[in-house]
Formats: structure tokens, C-alpha cells, sequence
DNA sequence: GTAGGGTTAG
């Protein structure tokens, strides 16, 4: 076949753009295979594969069909061809599905039985394959390979390798691999690919001197390297040095990127630094959903819910389309809002917008629905999920326990480990509360147990805090002591408030004394111990006690948390603090509220069966 | 005909 291919004559050029539009309109692996036969009888090897490449790629990309994928790997044995071999792995290897990076690698094999030997553009096309598909004994594989060829000295092989081992979390092979490497044959993406690979493994302080080597080394960075250079930085939350590389890459004009000014947005919000980044936010001459999501899941981090409703509201008034992760930022807000009627209208945008619940934008969906009291709902968003994760698993028993429901808290905990997903140490905080709202000591205790001897889970304060709650509550006062005295970590204000709150319940005003010393250390600017005392006092008739822990709280001028309310209308929050007149409608709001007390006092002072 | 990029949870 090929000495027919090699004698026949090429095809001329409106002959040539011909079959290319046969070829690019073809559906069908039948038409193909004719139009194919043809090309066989009257073109050259290279004319074919230059004309069929594009008709692989999408054969390659609609691969579910497997008579296309059959029909464009039997092509190879027809045509015995480097660059063709070439053509399917690269294609293959492009797609995200793990199957088609699988079928990249039995291609190069076949290409190596075959007796084709691979060159500078086969190698790093497989070894992406090897990295999509995590096959990193294969890829040690090629690695021999491009050392008996001498490929290892092309740049890209080089790269794509060690790409491959840091994809793999073989951070040693990455930084051997680069060192032995001489300088010459080292381009900005060798060195992008190494400080990508500490930042992924976990050492961001080693990737940002490894880009000092690399500025050292007298080359500049792009975009892409600077993006993880300042993904870098905001794993540090070091703000000097954020400003540093902010400087650097303004001094040098490097911010001509939308991916870079994210970064820098987000790398802001990681320090804590809001207005630093809304500066950067508000002058970027590009926004896209990306850096709207990067202000918003910032916000979010910090807290700052009502901001993060604000910059959503912003960004659907400029009428850009939110996506999941948009969606994740906004239903948090809510659940921390308790804002259930926004947290309802994203979850109809999702159902409208065929979005499903499941993965982060589920798991966030359950908690809102949690938070905001609807349990049941959360219940059913829950049992809809096709894939649940710990995410949701906890997030579905945090909030029946919060809920009191802790039965069914912990047969969602059974069900969790029958169907074999491992707890954290948060399902756990979940579980712990449960067990103590419902006076399950022992299931408590064995469930506490279990963290270590089951799950290797080290318990933290907060659940030394749920078991001092737990003893607490169920009266048995010395265990609770006992856990508070000998627990390997310092107890928190939580486990002194739940030894305080037990005290309350059960009138122990000696033990009491001692924990509100504790929780008075700990938090002395807070009124809470004081108020929790003073019932301590109250609930044994020691009035006399009880008055002078008021007047002590008068005295030190304790900050009280003012009381706080919030109303949604038309999506808007509207927050009010006591004595709060920042809001703009103020004067009428305060003059509303006027009529409704005078009208409520005439109610209540007028004489029965009057009008 | 080739390699390296950002935002998401309990």
C-alpha cells in the first residue's frame, strides 16, 4: 500500500480544498472511509495525514462513539507514519477523558512494535497522557526512553517530564530532574513547572525562592509564571512580600493579564487586605466571571457576607452570567446571613438553569438550607445528590445537630461509613454535639473513641469541648472536670462555657467561681461569662453575689455584642444594629417604628371590648 | 504539529 501511495500523484490544489470540505462536512466513518480511499490512491502519506488530522481531532473528541476512535488508531497500521502516530496521541491526549489518555499510551506502544522510533513531538504528547491519567510508571517508562534516544535534551520533552512527576507528587523526581538539567537547556516554563510544583506539593515559601533563582538567572516571568508566583504568596498570607511582588510586576509591566490581576485580587483577600484589593478589582481594564468569583469567595473568607451580596448584585446589574462558583460564594452568605428566600432564589436559578445540586454548589445548597432552619429542604437536597462527599455528609449532620435532630444525625453517620466514605475531624464536631443535645453519653464517648482508634483522627479543643459539654449536660460534673483538667490540649472559652453552662444546670457555684476565672482570662472584654455567672448566682438565691457581678460588669464597662436584625427585600439585605441610624431611610424608619409603638401602646392601655 | 495559569465547602 504504501509504494501505490508513494507513486501516485499528488492531488492539485482545487482538488485539495474539495476533499478538505468533503472531509470537514463528513458525519459519518462510512463517507470518511470512502473519501479516504480515494486521498490512498491519489495522494502522498503527508497530504493524507495533513487532510485527515482535523477529521481525527473530531473523531478523537466525539469518541463515544467507538467506531471513530476504532477507525482513527486502524488508520496507523495503514499508514506506518512518526507524524501520524503523532497526530492521534496529541489528540488523545488533549481530551480530559482518562480512557482516551489510556488509548494514547497503547498507541505509542504500538508505535514502538511497529519499529517507528518517537521523536521530539511524540514524547511530549504521550507524556501528557501519562500525566492525565496519573500513569507515572509508564511515564518512568518513557523517561528511559528519551534518555537512550537523547530526546531528554529537547526543552519540551524535558518540561512535559517533569510536569508529569510533579502532577504525581514526586517532588524529588521534579527537582532532581531540573538540577541535572544544565542551565542552557532551561527555559521559563522549566522553571514555571518547578515553582508550580512546590506550590502544589505545599511548599509555597520554596517556590517563591525559586523564582527569585530564576529572576536571578536573568529571565522574566509572564503571566502564567506570575500567576503562581502570587498563588504562592497567597498561600503565605505574607503581605509584605505580596506587596513586593506587586511592586515588581508593575515596575516591569507585567500586568497585562486578566489571570494575573486575579490573582493579584485574590492574592489581596488572602491577606486580609480588602481594599487593596478592590483597588486592584476596580481598575482592571478586564473583568470576567473569574475575578467577580475571586471577590466574592474572598469577601466571603473574611466574613464579610453583605459586601459579598453587594459585588453579586454589581455583577448581575452589568449583566454578567454567574457560574457555580458565583453561586457557592452567594449561598454561603446566606446561610450565614440566614437569608433563605435569596438562598431559594439561587437554587430555582439552578433547576431553570439546569445546574445540579451536587458537588461544592450542592454541599453548599445543604448547609444554606441548614443554616437558614429549613432542615427538611437541606434533607432533600441532601437525598437528591447523585455523588455525596464528606462535604456533604458533614454539612447534612453539623446541621441536624444544630437542629436537634440528633437521631437522625446519627444515622446519617451510620449510613456514611456503610457506604464507605471516611469522616473528618468537622463530622465529628457534628456527631460529638448530636450525641450530647440528645444525653447519649455513651454513644458519645464511643464515638470519641473512634476518632482515633478508627479513623486516626487526632480530636482537637473542639471536640474536648463537645465531651465537656457532653458530661456536662448529663450531670456527671467530676468527668467533665476530669477532661478539662487532663485533655493534652489548653482548654478554650468553649470548654470553660460548657463547664459553666453545666454548673448553671446543675447549681455548682464553687466550680463555677473557678470557670469564669478561666473564661474571664480568655475573653475579658466579653459579657458572656459575667451574665452566665450572675445566673449561677441567681439560680442558689445569692442575690447578694448576683448585684455585685452586675455592678463589676457597669464598672469595667463590658462591651456588649449589640443585638442584631436583618430583613430581605426584593434580595437586598437590610441590616440594623440598636441605635443604628446609619441606614438611608432612617428618619423614616425610626418614624414608622414611632407609630407602631404609639398605636401599640393605645391597644394595650384602652379599656377591654372598647372599639 | 509540541510544554506551564486564576476563583469553590462542612
Amino acid at each position: 500500500m504504501v509504494s501505490l501511495i508513494s507513486s501516485a500523484h499528488d492531488i492539485n490544489n482545487s482538488r485539495q480544498f474539495f476533499l478538505h470540505h468533503r472531509l470537514e462536512s463528513s458525519n459519518s466513518v462510512g463517507e470518511l472511509k470512502q473519501i479516504h480511499a480515494f486521498i490512498i490512491k491519489k495522494g502522498s502519506p503527508q497530504f493524507q495525514i495533513r487532510l485527515l488530522h482535523d477529521k481525527i481531532k473530531s473523531l478523537v473528541e466525539s469518541s463515544s462513539c467507538n467506531e471513530n476512535l476504532t477507525y482513527a488508531c486502524s488508520l496507523t497500521k495503514h499508514l506506518q507514519n512518526t507524524h501520524l502516530f503523532n497526530s492521534i496521541i496529541q489528540c488523545l491526549s488533549a481530551s480530559n477523558s482518562k480512557t482516551n489518555s489510556r488509548e494514547a499510551i497503547s498507541l505509542y506502544r504500538e508505535m514502538l512494535i511497529q519499529g517507528l522510533l518517537p521523536n521530539t513531538y511524540t514524547l511530549p504528547y504521550v507524556l501528557k497522557a501519562c500525566a492525565k491519567s496519573r500513569s507515572l510508571t509508564v511515564g518512568q517508562q518513557i523517561h528511559a526512553h528519551s534518555l537512550k534516544t537523547a530526546l531528554l535534551s529537547n526543552v519540551y520533552v524535558f518540561n512535559t517530564l517533569m510536569r508529569l512527576y510533579a502532577v504525581c507528587g514526586t517532588i524529588e523526581a521534579v527537582h532532581k530532574l531540573f538540577h541535572f538539567q544544565p542551565g542552557s537547556r532551561r527555559d521559563l516554563v522549566s522553571w514555571t513547572t518547578l515553582i508550580q510544583a512546590y506550590v502544589k506539593i505545599g511548599y509555597p515559601k520554596v517556590a517563591i525562592l525559586s523564582f527569585f533563582d530564576m529572576c536571578q538567572a536573568s529571565l522574566r516571568p509572564d503571566g502564567m509564571t506570575l500567576v503562581i508566583v502570587l498563588s504562592a504568596c497567597s498561600k503565605l498570607a505574607d503581605l509584605n512580600l505580596a506587596i513586593k511582588i506587586h511592586r515588581y510586576i508593575l515596575d516591569n509591566n507585567l500586568n497585562t493579564d486578566v489571570f494575573v490581576d486575579n490573582a493579584l485580587v485574590g492574592m489581596y483577600l488572602k491577606c486580609g487586605r480588602t481594599h487593596f484589593a478592590c483597588k486592584v478589582f476596580d481598575e482592571m481594564p478586564i473583568k470576567n466571571v473569574v475575578s467577580w468569583n475571586s471577590m466574592i469567595t474572598g469577601l466571603v473568607r473574611q466574613g464579610k457576607f453583605k459586601e459579598a451580596l453587594d459585588k453579586f448584585r454589581r455583577m448581575q446589574a452589568i449583566g454578567l452570567k454567574p457560574d457555580d462558583v458565583t453561586f457557592v460564594g452567594v449561598l454561603n452568605s446566606c446561610a450565614n446571613l440566614g437569608l433563605l428566600e435569596l438562598g431559594k432564589w439561587v437554587h430555582a436559578y439552578m433547576d431553570k438553569n439546569d445546574i445540579r445540586a451536587d458537588g461544592f454548589i450542592g454541599n453548599a445548597l445543604v448547609d444554606m438550607y441548614a443554616k437558614c432552619g429549613s432542615i427538611d429542604q437541606a434533607f432533600r437536597v441532601f437525598q437528591g445528590m447523585k455523588c455525596r462527599d464528606v462535604y456533604s455528609y458533614t454539612a447534612m449532620i453539623v446541621g441536624l445537630a444544630i437542629h436537634g435532630e440528633a437521631q437522625k444525625a446519627l444515622e446519617v453517620f451510620s449510613e456514611m461509613s456503610r457506604v464507605g466514605i471516611e469522616p473528618s475531624e468537622v463530622t465529628f464536631v457534628g456527631v460529638l454535639s448530636a450525641c450530647s443535645h440528645a444525653g447519649l453519653v455513651e454513644e458519645g464517648c464511643k464515638h470519641f473513641d473512634d476518632m482515633s482508634k478508627v479513623y486516626n483522627l487526632k480530636p482537637q479543643t473542639a471536640h474536648y469541648s463537645c465531651m465537656v459539654d457532653l458530661f456536662g449536660r448529663a450531670g456527671l460534673i467530676s468527668e467533665a472536670v476530669e477532661l478539662v483538667k487532663y485533655m493534652p490540649l489548653v482548654p478554650d472559652a468553649f470548654a470553660w462555657g460548657a463547664l459553666l453552662g453545666a454548673c448553671k444546670i446543675h447549681g455548682k457555684v464553687e466550680l463555677a467561681e473557678i470557670a469564669v476565672k478561666k473564661l474571664v482570662k480568655i475573653e475579658p472584654e466579653r459579657e458572656g461569662a459575667y451574665i452566665l455567672m450572675s445566673n449561677v448566682y441567681s439560680s442558689a438565691y445569692r442575690w447578694k453575689e448576683a448585684m455585685k457581678l452586675r455592678k463589676i460588669m457597669k464598672e469595667r464597662k463590658l462591651k456588649k455584642t449589640p443585638g442584631c436584625s436583618s430583613v430581605e427585600v426584593d434580595g437586598e439585605v437590610h441590616e440594623f444594629r440598636k441605635g443604628d441610624k446609619s441606614h438611608p431611610k432612617s428618619i423614616e424608619i425610626y418614624k414608622l417604628l414611632e407609630e407602631i409603638t404609639n398605636h401599640s401602646k393605645n391597644i394595650f392601655t384602652s379599656a377591654p371590648f372598647e372599639g
